[in-house]
DNA sequence: CGTATCCTGACC
DNA sequence: GGTCAGGATACG
């Protein structure tokens, strides 16, 4: 699943192939991905430029020449393949962007849950959203700051956007892995060496996710047992003590930790 | 807090 | 052919 590393690594590729592009046509393929971005908008597009490509947490923010916001947030599956004009959409093809020069950009994505859409000038696209990640100032005071007073888990509070942008249902398992904390511990009684732990252990997962893109990104082939430490390891040995690594489900998903070292 | 919704492919 | 997976949002 795309979270914030793998976002990264995306609006790359989406820079190299388009920043300070013209845009010819862009196409919603879907029904779902065409209510977000109905035709009129998608219309509009034309002739404007691609200024630059920002990331915040996991969305992708097209600045356009007209001052307008193009918004990407790829969900579950979505993902950039980039070719020319001529190359015929593929069957997960939801979205066609095509600049002046023959530069084709699809949006792939087998769910159909990425959404495009565009705003006018002024408008922030982005929900509320807390520090990236990555960001200096997510740090132990913010993150106990934004815990005090909420009964809810830690694994649940690492995956509300407003508290820190980025993480996903993986690395929120691999940092608290790291950080050797339960999951389901409240975050109000964390202690404040907890919440020290808790924000290395985002930072950790999060540089050593961006500092192989290949070896996340795309690497369906790549077992998860290679990839990460806990996240879809039930039943395999922990690595630091070799304790079966537990699932167990917290607001709908699945959570992966070792009862041995994470408490 | 929990649960349903959106989607489709993978898996039994 | 039923279930599951999951990011974000809406709702009870």
């Amino acid at each position: 699943m795309p979270e914030l590393p793998e976002v990264e690594y995306a609006a790359r590729i989406a820079r190299a192939a388009c920043a300070g592009k013209t845009i010819a046509t862009v196409r919603a393929l879907h029904p779902s991905q065409q209510r977000a971005l109905p035709d009129d908008h998608a219309q509009s597009l034309a002739g404007d430029v691609v200024v630059a490509i920002a990331r915040r947490g996991k969305h992708q923010l097209f600045h356009l020449g007209s001052g307008r916001t193009l918004h990407v947030h790829f969900r579950m599956t979505g993902d950039w393949r980039v070719g020319s004009c001529d190359t015929p959409p593929h069957r997960v093809t939801r979205v066609l962007f095509e600049f002046a020069d023959g530069t084709q950009l699809a949006l792939d994505d087998s769910r159909a849950l990425a959404t495009v859409t565009l705003h006018e000038a002024g408008i922030d696209p982005c929900p509320a959203l807390g520090p990236d990640a990555t960001d200096d100032r997510f740090d132990a005071a913010w993150l106990q700051a934004q815990l005090t007073g909420r009964r809810t888990p830690i694994k649940s509070a690492l995956l509300d956007q407003r508290v820190v942008a980025g993480i996903g249902n993986i690395y929120a398992s691999e940092a608290l892995w790291y950080a050797r904390v339960d999951p389901r511990r409240l975050g109000y009684r964390l202690t404040p060496r907890q919440c020290v732990a808790i924000v290395a252990g985002v930072k950790r997962a999060m540089h050593r996710a961006l500092a192989h893109p290949e070896r996340y990104y795309g690497a369906e082939g790549i077992s998860a047992a290679v990839r990460f430490n806990a996240y879809d390891r039930e039943g395999k040995g922990c690595r630091r003590c070799r304790t079966p690594v537990s699932r167990i489900v917290q607001a709908g998903r699945s959570s992966y930790f070792c009862r041995e070292c994470q408490r």
